[in-house]
This record gives structure tokens, C-alpha cells and sequence, in this order.
DNA sequence: GGTATTGTTGACAAGTCTTATCGAGTTCCT
DNA sequence: AGGAACTCGATAAGACTTGTCAACAATACC
């Protein structure tokens, strides 16, 4: 009953992310930036982003001043989507996942559903740029570093 | 974000013992019994229950005719509680452990505790009392076999 | 008392998941 | 071309999960 490491770096990435990106629209982001800023290890960073990247949440280039933005408005993007695409379904039991013939009768699984969904539901009601919002409006001074 | 196996037998157990409990209010239930009505390990079980014990939640008894039975009404047992001393604290992310100090300026961990707060509010609603009555209205008929 | 029954405890182990790390390869700007 | 930067696959340590096993302790019943 947790959420993953990945998970959470990968939040946190697109945060930092989308803060970024509103700056700089023009640019495209380093991954190396994005992991000195939050301390986060980027090979591991490399790896969530290749999934991200997959599921078509961000965009990428390769190259000299390549780097990721978001393939989608960061408003768009809800942190159920990334915990999806990261730690696989958001299911409190095996039995949540359809894969019990027994769920109809069975008492326990009702719970577990309802777990699901409650779950999901805070997940889904919260965007990257909600969180983007909610740290910059925190703390709006001595954020906005960039050479 | 998974509930255990742990918590999933633990709680099917519950609702077993629960049954037979109310069938047989004088008679203290095996183990051995659960986990065969139930499909579970036995000796898993046995892991299961005695940290049960210690939480207080059931009683036992050694020796012939031993068992166990609730130590308190299944009515006031939430899900939560069973969770709780199987999977150790229901907590979507570290940071609402309360261990991470950047907690306060942290967007993201906001979402995680908005999180863990709507589910353990649905676990905490439910109690093995109401699922072994959901069970009870659900299949009438062809439970409680006893020889 | 002896014995069968039942819970108690701790050690252990295979498998899986998490959390990375490394290096070689690929792509693209200049 | 050349080099900067991203991409991808292999690998691996460590923790956790899910059981299994065996010896032990307490209780009831004869």
C-alpha cells in the first residue's frame, strides 16, 4: 500500500517540468537539470521518462539542446495517469483487477473496490499543473533559477 | 499500491472466524478449518493470526479444543485496523509518514496525503462484521456446514 | 500422568519488486 | 564530420513478499 519511488520522482520531475516549461517555453528541458533541481538520480530519471515518453505524456529530442517538454498541457496530464503508466494499475488487491471469477460473492472484494475508487478518484482530480501552481503559489520567491 | 496478501487472507480469515462465530458462540474456531473453507495456507495463516493476537484484535486458546475468537465484536474490527497491523501504516507515499521536512513546501506530497486520507476513510468505514453480513444476504443458503 | 491436539515461535528460502547503475548505441544540431 | 545529449538493454544489490519447515508449549481428555 504504497506509492513507488518512481511514482513519486516522476511527479515531482514533471513538476519541475512544468515550472520550466513555463518559463522557458521555447526551450526543451535537460533531464540532467531537472535532476540536480529536485535530487533525483538521473539514470533512474532517464528510465521513467522513456515510459512517460511511451505513454505520450511528454515529447522528446534527441541531440545537441534536445531535452523533453510535455506532449500535452500539463493541466491535462493527471497524477493517476502517471502513477498508471509507472507502478501499472491502481488496484488495492489482485481481485480489483478482474482477475477473481469469486468477486461477485465475496464480501472482502467490495472493499477493496471501493478502496480502488476512492483511490483513484483523488488521483485523478489533482493535474501536474495544479502541483505546479500549488508550489509556486507556496513559495514564490527564490524559485526561478536559471543562467 | 497494493493491499498484501497478507491483509487480503487476514481479512477473508476475519470474516470466516466471524461466521462461525456467530453460529457457534461457545465453541472457539481452528485454524485449520479457516484455511480450508477459505483457500488459504495454513501455516500462513498461523503467521497471520498471531499477529492478530498481539494486536488484540482476536483471542486464543492452546491445546485440544483451542482456537480462536474475536477479542472484541467483529462489528468494531475495521479494515483498516486488520491493514494496519499487516501491511504497517497505510501511507501512499513515505513523505506522509511524516519523515520527509520538506513536507510543507512539497505540492506533490499534498496529493499523496489527500490519498491515503480517502483511503483510509473507506477502510475505516467498514468493519468484518459488515462484510460477513454482505456475504450472509448475498448466498443464503449452502454456507454453514458444520459436522 | 500420558497422549493427542492445537497454537507459538523462529529460521529459512524461493521468487518478485524496487531502485538503481553502467555502458554501448543512436540521433540530431552545428 | 564531430560532438553533445538522449535511448535502450543488461545487470545487480537489497528489500519485501509469500510461503514452508521443524521444534516447542500449553491444554483437554482418557
Amino acid at each position: 500500500m504504497n506509492v513507488s519511488a518512481k511514482s513519486k520522482y516522476a511527479v515531482r520531475a514533471l513538476v519541475e517540468l512544468a515550472e520550466r516549461g513555463e518559463a522557458r517555453p521555447d526551450r526543451l528541458v535537460r533531464l540532467s537539470d531537472v535532476a540536480s533541481a529536485r535530487g533525483i538520480p538521473l539514470q533512474f530519471l532517464e528510465q521513467l521518462f522513456a515510459s512517460l515518453r511511451r505513454a505520450g505524456i511528454v515529447h522528446s529530442r534527441r541531440g545537441a539542446c534536445g531535452g523533453f517538454l510535455f506532449a500535452r498541457p500539463p493541466a491535462e496530464v493527471t497524477v493517476l495517469e502517471v502513477v498508471e503508466v509507472l507502478d501499472g494499475l491502481v488496484s488495492p488487491a489482485v481481485c480489483t483487477q478482474g482477475e477473481c471469477e469469486r468477486i461477485e460473492e465475496c464480501g472482502p472484494a467490495a472493499v477493496w473496490l471501493e478502496a480502488k475508487e476512492a483511490l483513484e478518484r483523488v488521483l485523478r482530480e489533482t493535474t501536474i499543473a495544479d502541483l505546479a501552481e500549488r508550489e509556486r503559489s507556496r513559495m514564490p520567491h527564490e524559485t526561478m533559477y536559471y543562467i
